[in-house]
DNA sequence: CAGCATCCATACCGGTCGGTATGGCACATG
DNA sequence: CATGTGCCATACCGACCGGTATGGATGCTG
């Protein structure tokens, strides 16, 4: 079932042609997911976008829950690892970096992106009573967040960046909650001012510890 | 268009029967629409619940849309209203009734509550992008409910139950975002225990207020 | 060159959706 | 009694949905 692995020299077009079709299909359906919800995004409008017809979709993909399973695994999981959980690998300290981390993602958002909110919230909050398949992926995703947060957090005590009496795994639970929730009113009212004064909530609350 | 005010004396089934399957309709849509978002909302489905047909549906609401609306209208507000704004109206204590609230609400979730999660959240998140309507009727809920709590702690600051340097606003912003976010992970988590410790956070901060 | 697998385009299908048109029943009115 | 109106049931509609069947183009394989 596999390409063996001579395709790679052999077979150019096999890999890179088939692959980039994929690629265009899972970043377009993406785009759609984030704008309109899953059960609501259209097979026909991620098409529409890309160029692909339907064959190429259903020959890639068996079905759309794999297509937002596969937009999970690979767009959005991957959009986690590279914002939040590689700066934090290993961060010295662990405050100040999620203090970066915050205002940097704050101030680069667009008003589009505010309205749009934040793409695992939104699937979270919209698949996990729906569908097993989607929980316990998007939950995947929260559980490493959380324990990589944990984990500074608790390196951040030993070092004494981080007061000793926190509680690594409550800290990690309230910033991330605290986080969407801000996301979720800034998506709600629609305004910028929100979301900065709630951030700088959760900054006060990061230099409480 | 109005009913004339004599029918209330001379016609009870006008105005009791029509009213009667009139609710009947809207809290069936809004179990309908808690459980799978407005979108994905069935009118089939909140028919077949109720038992009423759909010219009954089409008789009291001009479509789909002023269902929802009228959902948001009469049932999420009211929810909202009495669980949050009527307690706080004339708190004494602020940060200890809002703390009783909030263990008391946790404690009567059922794992079904905490898995469907927050319909005001959940109707703001998939509707606020995607139609104004919806997005300014939620949005004054929130907007109520925020200034409720930051004029509670106002009055808390005034008479000393709150320290006298908090921002009312920011408070406000901050406990419902936490409130919020806390809800959606327990809702990813599906796991009770995520929303007490979660919770417990919450508590945390309002103590240090 | 023959054969085969990959990759994709087109046409089509059953099912469900929200919405409408129509008619009938109960009842208040003049 | 005749008429009008509020209330609701039934049958039906076009649009769109996700999914499939089929065929063709391309390029590697033996």
């Amino acid at each position: 079932m596999d390409k063996k692995w001579w395709h790679l020299f052999s077979c150019q077009a096999c890999v890179t042609r088939g692959d980039e079709t994929r690629q265009q299909i899972l970043e377009s359906a993406f785009e759609e997911i984030h704008r309109r919800g899953f059960q609501a995004a259209s097979i026909q409008n991620i098409l529409k976008h890309t160029g692909v017809t339907k064959g190429a979709l259903y020959h890639h993909f068996p079905g759309k829950l794999d297509l937002g399973y596969a937009v999970v695994d690979e767009i959005v999981r991957a959009y986690i690892d590279s914002v939040w959980l590689q700066p934090l690998a290993q961060a010295r300290d662990p405050l100040a970096t999620m203090k970066d981390l915050l205002r940097q993602s704050g101030e680069q958002m667009t008003s589009e992106d505010i309205s749009l909110g934040c793409p695992l919230n939104n699937l979270a909050q919209e698949m996990s009573p729906i569908d097993a398949g989607f929980r316990e992926r998007l939950e995947a995703i929260y559980r490493d967040w959380r324990s990589t947060i944990a984990a500074a957090i608790k390196r951040g005590m030993k070092n004494g960046a981080v007061r000793p009496d926190a509680d690594p795994q409550q800290v990690s639970l309230l910033f991330i909650a605290m986080l969407e929730g801000c996301l979720s009113l800034a998506k709600s009212t629609q305004n910028p001012d929100v979301l900065y004064q709630c951030g700088g909530g959760i900054i006060g609350y990061l230099d409480s510890l």
